[in-house]
DNA sequence: GGTGCCATTATTGTTGACAATAATGTAGAC
DNA sequence: GTCTACATTATTGTCAACAATAATGGCACC
C-alpha cells in the first residue's frame, strides 16, 4: 500500500470536517491520525499545522489538536473578506480570459452537475469549492490564489458549523451564471452574480446565534 | 544558553530579510540555519514552513528553501488586497475603541517616534509593521488579523525587493494621522489617511519594472 | 464524604540517526 | 576537446526512540 502524502491527509480531513464527520470541538489525536492513515506520526504532524494555518484546527502547546470551532463573528468576518476578495478576483480575470479557459470552467460546472445529480456528496463537497479556487488560478495572481483557498476552507468548516442538514448549499445553476457573465464579457453582472451567490450560501446558514451544543463538559462551563 | 522558539527564529529570519541582509533568491541551508541559531534541523524546518506561508520564503521539494522574489505584478496585488483588509479593520476598529486602547495605540506611535529618532533600523521595521497589525488586533477580528499579519509580512518582503534605499519607508507621522482621525471618531477621514499612507508606501518603490539583478547563473538564463 | 496531594498514564515535543534524492565532480570513450 | 555515464557528495525527507508535559486516578487527610 502506498503512504500517503500531507496533502492527501489534509484533503481526507478536511473532507472529514466538510461532511461533518468531524465535528467543531472535537480532538485529533496525533497517534490515532497517524493509525488510521498509516503514517508516522511526523507526517501528521506536518498535515494539523498545514490544518491550522487553514484555520481549520487549533493547536494548544502540549494540549494537542481540535476541530475549530468558528463563533458566529468569526464567519461574518471571513463572508466579508471573502465577498471583496471575489470581487476582486472577477475584476483580474476578466482581462486574463480565453477560449481554452473558458471551456476549462464550464467543464468544471459540467462535474459540479454530475455529481449533484448523483447525489455525490463528496465530489459535491470538493468541486463547489474548487469552483472558485479554480477562479482565482485562472485569474494568475498567485497570492489571491492562496488567499481564496485559504478562504474557502474556512468557509467550508463555518458551513458544516452552521448548516443545518447535511446538504451542500453551494450549488451549479448560479456558478454557471456568473460562468455566462464572463463569457459576454459582462464584468459588473458577474460581479452582481458572484455576491448574490455568496449572500445565498451566508443565509441558508444560521448566524443568527451560537446554536452548536457544546462538545464537551469543558465546553459548556468555559 | 536558552534554545531559540519558532517563532523567535522566525522573527529574525523576517527582519533579516526586511533588512535587506537576505536577499531574494538566496538560498537557505536547513544544517546552515540550524548551526547558526543552535537548534535541531526539525525546529528549522518548522520555521521554514511557518516563513513559506508567511510568502517569505518558498519551498521546493528536495531542493530546499529560497527567500521568495516577489514580481511586479504579486507585488500589486498584495498591496491592492492590503488596502481593501485595511479598509475594513478600520470599520471594524471604529466600534470597539475604548479610552485605553486609544492610550495603547498612541504609545505605539511614541515608539515608533524614538526608533526613527535614534535610526534604530530594526526596531523601525518591527514597529511600523507591527502599528497594522495592532490595529487589528485592537479590532478583535481574529482572522482579519492574520491576514493582515501575513499581508503585513509580505509587504515587507515587496519592500525589501524593490525599495531603492535601506531607508524605511512607513514613517510614524501618517500612523498618527489616522489615529487622530480614529479619535475623532472621523470613520472616513482615517480611511483616506490610510489610503493615502498605503499609497505613499507603494509608490516609494520602483514598481515599474523589475530592477533586481538575478541572485544566480540559472535566475539570469530562466 | 469531600478535598487536596502525589503517582500513574497518556499525549505531545524533541532529537539524532538513517534513507532518498538531486547536484557535483570525474573518468573514459569518441 | 567534448560529451556521456558513473561515482561521489551534499542536502533534504523520513522515521522511531526518548524526554517533557499535562490529564487521570487513587490515596490519605481533614
Amino acid at each position: 500500500m502506498e503512504t500517503l502524502t500531507v496533502e492527501q491527509i489534509a484533503e481526507r480531513i478536511w473532507l472529514s470536517i466538510a461532511e461533518r464527520r468531524l465535528r467543531p470541538g472535537m480532538r485529533l489525536k496525533e497517534t490515532e491520525l497517524a493509525e488510521v492513515f498509516a503514517v508516522s506520526r511526523a507526517r501528521v504532524r506536518q498535515v494539523l499545522a498545514m490544518l491550522e494555518r487553514d484555520g481549520l484546527v487549533v493547536i494548544e502547546s502540549h494540549k494537542g489538536a481540535v476541530v475549530a470551532k468558528p463563533g458566529v463573528e468569526d464567519a461574518k468576518d471571513i463572508f466579508h473578506v471573502r465577498s471583496a476578495v471575489e470581487q476582486r478576483v472577477l475584476e483580474r480575470l476578466i482581462g486574463q480570459l480565453d477560449a481554452a479557459k473558458m471551456v476549462e470552467m464550464f467543464e468544471h460546472v459540467a462535474r459540479e452537475r454530475i455529481a449533484n445529480n448523483s447525489n455525490n456528496q463528496r465530489e459535491i463537497i470538493k468541486l463547489s469549492g474548487g469552483f472558485h479556487v479554480m477562479l482565482a488560478e485562472m485569474a494568475e495572481a498567485e497570492f489571491l490564489c492562496s488567499l481564496m483557498r485559504d478562504l474557502v476552507s474556512r468557509t467550508s468548516l463555518i458551513s458544516a458549523a452552521f448548516r443545518d442538514s447535511n446538504q451542500h448549499n453551494c450549488g451549479p445553476d448560479e456558478h454557471e451564471l456568473i460562468l455566462l457573465h464572463l463569457k459576454n464579457g459582462d464584468l459588473q453582472a458577474a460581479k452582481k452574480a458572484m455576491a448574490d451567490h455568496l449572500e445565498h450560501v451566508e443565509s441558508a446558514l444560521r448566524l443568527a446565534q451560537d446554536r452548536e451544543p457544546p462538545r464537551s463538559l469543558r465546553d459548556a462551563l468555559v
